[in-house]
DNA sequence: ATGAATAATGCAATCGTTTGCATAATAATA
DNA sequence: TATTATTATGCAAACGATTGCATTATTCAT
């Protein structure tokens, strides 16, 4: 048999349509008697509105979304986790996009959700062409996290002072030589802000040396190039201190260290970045900074919902935390 | 300005919305003047079909549900990512639900597909209730991953001849007193099907002795749990060989026999399930099973496509694969 | 050139809801 | 009781697309 419809139920129940719609969306004054013989009608019937046609009539889908590098990514992840939650019960329904690599298929994910007909959407993380997202900031409601766009609500994270704190507590932990060890970044807000924050750090120590390296290659899981990069660069260089700027880089070095012969964190301490679950089962466990995906998901989901109730919305900062473990011996008091 | 309609495009074009609509689907004799000028006035508006309309009118989504236990998971992440790959590659959206663990909170997931008219689903992994799977499965196109539930197709995974292999090559290996320490199981058909894997090679061996441990806790991040499994257990026992049900519990008996002064893979051997990433770059790697999250989902979606066109279909297995690594010396050709 | 077949297009109904307006029923007030 | 507010309901028109049927324009064969 058929699916049920409003109609049916309003058969049943000896009503007008109308009448059911407006007991189901319970919002207009209805007798308690027709409200009852309704909802029986519709229970009895199995009824299940039909979302696609009040999304029609009603010009709004109370769905969202999301555009995201990789959803298979330990943090992207997360955060399609907690969105899922926040968006469920908050009644919304959430389409995700992995932007992927190149732009054409970045494009081609927005224009689904245009299709859809969201009512706002989510753009996490770089990789995303930002004059896309202000192009499509002007047709519907957008939040960006973990990344900045010019006129868009966004929600980030303190990297440049995290990082500064870092540097600084590692300095009066007593290192000195420092190795910033990062993936380039050309406007990647959050990479370019903890490069920045070492350096504000490093600025104010007159007796402390600092390299950078800023390798392309670094991320993912490309660790055998941590591996060549550590015998043939940072031998000769030989810091105290790497300052990595994620976990996969920290444990590549870690890694590579170990079949060198080098002991971390004895003869060099090594930071990363993100906090991510092996790290802390990595031998030697890894210091690192831990991001909040579930707040981040949050605030950007509730500020979403606030831009699309037309609600005044503003842009917020997160702070992250910073995780001792073995990898980097962080002398109590320091933080 | 309103978003353009095909009301629009029609007036533009001078052409009633019929030939428009015909154009732009694309599958009626249609004159190459009048489709250029719809396609033009298409272009010029910005047109973009409202889903919502075509939906209701049409009485199919384009859409189809995925449910999961958590999308966080590493390897639901990645089901998720194919899952998207392939589904937008075919013009079908998804959405997704987490199981979680409560029955409420499932259907409640599954009455939101429900009510976007999702064109079927796809339940990937245990936790959901398999009635309520049979339930819907009359409703809607029903494809299960990595389970199976009477009378729904489904694509699984070769579980008990892997663990059989794997064991057998173990003991061609030369190991002879086995621990099989897994997570405890109900009706988790992965999980008894590895448990009856090992079974049915050490059934065969009258030299080889082999104990048995099930836990509830063992899953997830518990690792401390495996830590005082292994000192107040396994000590007494002191079995050749370790073989876990997943990466996790072998990364935490690995950790904590690295604490107790026990040397792995020398004193005992070590085998995990999954393949994570983070096993790979363990010290010592974790000899594991690889499952193909990619291949499952690709199955699995194509055979949801295949029930929703009315083709005829079926069940599938994919054969694991064995990853040799360092947490267990296997021997090669006992493969 | 004339009728038959085919190709192009339009008309209008339909999908299942919601909602402004009108009306009927009820309650409150004078 | 007559009159006015208030509360409950129904009617019917949208929302934007698709599609069966009818119609017109075109092509083809004889």
């Amino acid at each position: 048999m058929r699916k049920a419809t409003i109609k049916d139920v309003a058969k049943i129940a000896g009503v007008s349509t109308s009448t059911v719609s407006r007991v189901l969306s319970g919002n207009t004054s209805i007798s308690i008697a027709t409200a009852e013989k309704v909802r029986y009608a519709a229970e009895k019937l199995g009824y299940i509105p039909n979302t696609a046609a009040r999304c029609l009539r009603c010009d709004k889908s109370k769905s969202i979304g999301v555009v995201l590098p990789d959803i298979s990514g330990e943090f992207y992840s997360l955060c399609a986790s907690s969105i899922l939650k926040y968006a469920h019960s908050a009644g919304y329904t959430v389409l995700f996009i992995e932007s992927g690599n190149d732009l054409s298929s970045e494009t081609e994910g927005v224009n689904i959700l245009l299709q859809h007909g969201v009512d706002g959407m989510i753009f996490i993380g770089g990789g995303i062409d930002a004059s896309l997202i202000q192009e499509i900031s002007k047709e519907v409601s957008v939040v960006t996290g973990d990344r900045k766009v010019k006129n868009v609500p966004s929600v980030t994270f303190n990297n440049r002072v995290t990082v500064k704190k870092l540097t600084q507590s590692l300095y009066k932990s007593g290192f000195r030589k420092f190795l910033y060890l990062g993936e380039s970044f050309n406007s990647f807000d959050n990479l370019s802000d903890r490069y920045a924050g070492f350096n504000d750090a490093i600025n104010n120590y007159h007796d402390a040396t600092a390299i950078t390296i800023l390798e392309d290659s670094l991320h993912g899981d490309k660790l055998s190039v941590s591996f060549e990069l550590f015998e043939n660069k940072i031998s000769e260089i030989m810091p105290e201190v790497i300052i990595t700027s994620n976990d996969l880089i920290a444990q590549g070095i870690i890694s590579a260290s170990y079949k060198c012969g080098i002991k971390i964190p004895e003869q060099i301490a090594v930071t990363g970045f993100d906090d991510m679950t092996s790290s802390a089962y990595y031998t030697p466990s890894v210091t690192t900074v831990r991001q909040d995906a579930d707040k981040l998901s949050k605030i950007c989901f509730n500020t979403l919902i606030d831009m699309i109730e037309n609600k005044p919305v503003s842009s917020s900062e997160i702070n992250q935390e910073i995780i001792i473990r073995e990898s980097a011996d962080i002398k109590e008091g320091t933080l």
